[in-house]
DNA sequence: GTCGAGCGAGCGAACACTCACTCACCATGC
DNA sequence: GCATGGTGAGTGAGTGTTCGCTCGCTCGAC
């Protein structure tokens, strides 16, 4: 079945086992037989909709990309140096919440895979420029309306998502208690740097 | 044969063969049929030296970590801000040099997995300790002196490693043109607005 | 009676790893 | 000088297992 043809509902029980099969095995262990066990499928069930395993997961991508890109619309602070902290909120994962930080390292194993992998490089492409784009977006808002100082909008949504990626990759996948309240401080200080006096 | 006692030169070599491997075909791909093709030995010559595949990853892992050590102690630059930058210098990687490209983007890869892998956990976690250490050290010496104002070291070290890991993470390994200078201008740009007037 | 939805069984290929063996090299005894 | 035997450093040819994926089939709804 081509992929864009999945009924959604069939695509967002796939992905979602997918997703929780990801954030317990990982990439690397990722085989389609733990899909099954996740999903209420049988591992024949999912070639059923999907042609390969690598649509399987990209429907999974494009699935978080959906959930990222509504959780960053929905943001309903008020101007840019709120709405700057309320993304670096979303983008922080908390350490204590397993299911959200087992489904952000998986995204960085996929990210780190993606050289190696074109199926996954789109989907991922897609998925940082938005958030790029995003945060460009507040910080260009905010220094047209004087809040913040005269910064590059881009170089700063670099910096911060870069900031905000690193922390899971590093951190969060190794277990490294206090760092997440280290980073949420120096970021907030961050921010605070960018305002004009 | 335990792994620490196989032979410098050997351990050398199986752990660049390890590394080419690992650039061209990623984690999640690596085989250690594609290590011995980047080895001169055969597959079962490297089962002669280490039990598993993973104490091969491990020795590559235990090579870069000594690798990326010496380049930080190497600094030879004078007093904490040009110290601090030259840190960000090492890591930030040149996005046209392919080859380190490759390794920090496999590198950033194992962290990913290190959740579902105890094996690799210990040496990328003293491998980030250690580096978060390097750079927190410079920061305190910087207060101290009175050339940064009073930041907190540790969260400062945490921010600039999460930028510098983030970026190889995504911007790297997606091919993102142009993010890499960006990063390093908002970079220096932060250092700046860490010194005191 | 046809058809969409789904599954159990199993295919060939690839995987991590092992084993019986070779071969160069050396120390020893004569 | 030279046969003898032991040893470290490998290797070609496998092992069993697991992988992604397919196929022939069933079964309920219309």
């Amino acid at each position: 079945m081509p992929a864009d043809s999945v009924p959604p509902e069939q695509k967002a029980q796939i992905a979602n086992a997918v997703r929780a099969a990801l954030a317990k095995h990982g990439y690397a262990r990722l085989t389609t037989k733990k899909v099954a066990a996740e999903s209420e499928k049988s591992e024949a069930g999912l070639y059923y909709y999907y042609d390969s395993k690598d649509e399987m997961i990209v429907a999974f991508l494009e699935t978080s990309e959906d959930y990222l890109a509504r959780s960053l619309d929905e943001i309903d602070a008020e101007g840019p140096e709120e709405r700057l902290r309320a993304v670096c909120d979303i983008l922080i994962v908390d350490e204590d919440d397993a299911a959200a930080a087992g489904v952000n390292i998986a995204v960085m194993e996929l990210l780190s895979h993606a050289p190696h992998n074109e199926t996954l490089r789109e989907p991922l492409l897609r998925m940082e420029r938005h958030t790029l784009g995003v945060i460009a977006d507040i910080v260009r808002d905010g220094v047209e309306r004087g809040v913040f100082r005269e910064v590059d909008p881009e170089g700063t949504a670099a910096f911060v998502l870069s900031a905000t990626d690193g922390y899971t990759g590093f951190a969060l996948a190794l277990g490294m208690e206090g760092v997440g309240d280290d980073l949420r401080a120096s970021l907030s200080a961050y921010i605070d740097s960018l305002l004009v006096e």
